[in-house]
DNA sequence: TTACCATGAGAACGTTCGTTCTCTATAGTA
DNA sequence: TACTATAGAGAACGAACGTTCTCATGGTAA
């Protein structure tokens, strides 16, 4: 027998790749037990309903989803490197071969006449990466306004990337961002922001 | 009884009206039956599936859309204009109180798994759409490489304004694209397209 | 060994859904 | 008036799903 950390993980793991490739709805909860190996008793007795299970794989994705973009950031030395790494990020993810899409977007469209939990969880998440991209905006001295652009800009190319199925919007996405960059740091912008 | 056209034009409606704000799975035919007043017999012979119907209310929307689009450019009298206008149209659909999002972005998250016919109708009107903006941008006389970053401002938005849910993402995207229009525009943005 | 408890496998339950079928009422026609 | 064709109302059907329940099994304590 395993113990509860390692069935949750595995669970968790089960469900995201299921859920991702195939939709939340679209995947019974018979399946994720197949997939994880874990019966579907135990699969209740550590999430008492399958909208908690989808709460637990965004959290996972999340986590994910950070890590990979710490890991992007580390190799960058300035804040301006650091908010293009994004899209170098985004340019990586889009040319695995089973991308098709940011899983809370899909989940959002899934489930936003459904479950509050859901909907929750994908909101702190677009919340949290446009706070990061603020922090980085302010490190990089140019003017907060800027850092909506960039998060934007950030959704648009993975929207893009699904719907039209190439990686071309990451490196579409960055040059505006890098624009958009220049144009908030040259010294004639200056004026607008003093 | 009512002729086939009139038929058709009720059920494609409400199927809309429903689909959009409780999502294709979540939404049985029955409701659509009782929303439409039209039987189901009926709607079955116009329409061979929930599938078949989920198509034609895709076309729908993107008819609304292309009129809405026209409307805002008409007020236009540049390329430039027009290209900006696409957000002042965005912000204007974002303060409408049942605004969720893009319903193609939606029914793509929801039903990528499934039915190719959905899937192949989203990329139609999102291609058509990052044509209609590559026009724009060519009479502008702007480097076409500005178009699908225009495009992509346009899709963040939608997604940004959904999720986090206000108005602002369309006056945040409008204010990059004049940037970006404004560099690519500018004297020296043409050393690097000539 | 025997009694007991937890566990996994999967059957079962109740609901929902897409789709089809049945029945009835009506309108038109001779 | 009698007959026919059509269409609407909604029952029916088969499948799938989330969730719970049953039962057999295997390990454990006395």
């Amino acid at each position: 027998m395993i113990d509860d950390t390692e069935a949750r993980k595995r669970i968790v793991e089960a469900a995201d790749r299921l859920f991702y490739a195939r939709g939340v709805q679209a995947v019974g909860m018979d399946a994720v037990r197949a997939e994880a190996g874990v019966s579907l008793k135990r699969i209740y007795s550590l999430f008492p309903s399958k909208d908690d299970l989808t709460v637990a794989v965004l959290r996972h994705r999340r986590a994910q989803w950070n890590a990979g973009l710490a890991a992007g950031a580390a190799q960058a030395h300035t804040a301006r490197a650091k908010l293009l790494a994004i899209f170098d990020f985004l340019d990586a993810w889009f040319r695995e071969p089973d991308f098709h899409g940011c899983a809370f977007i899909n989940v959002f469209g899934e489930l936003s006449g459904g479950s509050d939990d859901v909907r929750r969880t994908v909101r702190e998440q677009k919340q949290a990466f446009a706070d990061y991209v603020a922090a980085l905006v302010r490190d990089a001295g140019a003017p907060a306004a800027l850092a909506p652009q960039i998060a934007i800009l950030a959704e648009g190319a993975q929207t893009t990337a699904a719907i039209l199925g190439g990686p071309e919007a990451a490196a579409q996405a960055r040059a505006a961002a890098a624009t958009l960059l220049d144009a908030a740091l040259a010294p004639d912008a200056g004026r607008a922001a003093a």
